[in-house]
DNA sequence: GTGGCACAAATTGGATCCATTAACAACCGA
DNA sequence: TCGGTTGTTAATGGATCCAATTTGTGCCAC
């Protein structure tokens, strides 16, 4: 599962699923532009559905749309991601703590599935969806659609640079991720809000300030 | 100025404009269906445009679509409308910090006489005006769209219930308002981001609490 | 009198067609 | 040879038309 938007018709649905999967895994990179008609031709149907997923793509902003000039993946530079990424800061724990408390057992196996997974070893695209699947399901307790909306749009949004970053840098330094992770379930397993809260903004934090000392990661080319 | 959407072609971006002044302003109350023939009359062109219109109300969070089924101002329940304010409580004062440093004495003086204004004593629409004005223009130097716009669209899914609340209460406790806008105001003219921050964080927390203690306002009739 | 079924009206979703605008190229002039 | 201009092409924006789904209504049976 990547995400879905089921507030509309049938097509445009699905054309912007199939966009957002196709930018979400770099298939579609930044700068690229969509022509309605290509899309229309590729996904099926006729241009008017592809209008109105870019327009929904649009107002999540994965794409930029210019009037009379068509729609592109826009580039983001580092100031923007950094931004973004305080965001998630703080937008997170807050998705997490609404979260936690109806976290079950049930759930709780499945965040260790996908961490024991991640552990055992994989390679830069499956981390990007395994980690993102870790950290959704660590939310699925929290049923406020505005907010789950907003975490996603910003994962989404930076999705990109975070591939790029990983490319990059290589799993040289994974084990980090799986100790943060380790001690955000932990704390979550507790019931412990306050150091819940507290790993998922360094977590993030960390991510962040690495990210930041790449500018490499923005060169558009 | 309450927002605009420059991000598309002439008729959608005039037609939402249009559909987000009215849901704003009450003139367009939860739960009331919008159809496309009658807006499309209404406003001048096609239902086309006002399709895509709508897509991009559905996506800031201000109507709901349902396939085959329309339109609509959604209801948000009180549980709803207290986590958009704890959004709030943490998107804003990052916002205040990115734009506190790039003030300067012209906005400065801009901000001083909206509170002004709000000060000679207002009723309660002209207030909701002014009062968005005045924190809208303590965030003019944060040039981050993504997280202006995500302010944005925290307070147009709240504006209804702020009215409400407004209007029910009356001004009695006005004074609470102009006591923390002056703080905050003080705080940011001495380029201190951490009372600033703190004032900010209190005045919509305090505002919150006072929301979820008067659930009559999520009456639906 | 009430419940269910079927038909009809209304509304949304989708496709094709036309207008408008921006990008591109060739051409003319200096 | 370079710059400006103009014409052509391609892509987007908008309008009208048709199909599919939903909803409301009326009728019939029980």
């Amino acid at each position: 599962m990547m995400t879905e938007s089921p507030g509309s018709s049938a097509a445009s649905s699905r054309i912007a699923d199939a966009l957002r999967a196709d930018i979400l895994d770099g298939s579609i990179p930044p700068g690229q532009r969509l022509r309605q008609e290509d899309i229309a031709e590729r996904l099926g149907g006729s241009r008017l559905p592809v209008r109105e997923a870019l327009r929904m793509l649009a107002a999540e902003g994965l794409v930029q749309i210019e009037p009379n000039k068509g729609a592109r993946v826009p580039f983001l530079d580092p100031g923007e991601v950094e931004t973004l990424y305080r965001m998630r800061e703080r937008l997170e724990p807050l998705a997490l703590v609404e979260s936690m408390a109806k976290l079950g057992p049930a759930e709780m196996a499945e965040i260790e599935a996908i961490q024991r997974r991640i552990e055992e070893g994989v390679d830069v695209s499956e981390f990007l969806v395994l980690d993102r699947e870790f950290h959704m399901a660590t939310y699925t307790g929290c049923s406020d659609e505005h907010l789950m909306s907003s975490v996603m749009r910003l994962w989404n949004a930076t999705q990109h640079y975070r591939r790029a970053f990983m490319s990059f840098t290589g799993p040289g330094r994974a084990w980090i991720v799986n100790a943060e992770h380790r001690l955000l379930m932990e704390a979550i397993e507790r019931q412990d809000p306050d150091d819940a809260e507290l790993y998922l903004l360094g977590h993030i934090r960390r991510t962040r300030k690495e990210l930041v000392r790449h500018p490499e990661i923005f060169s558009t080319d």
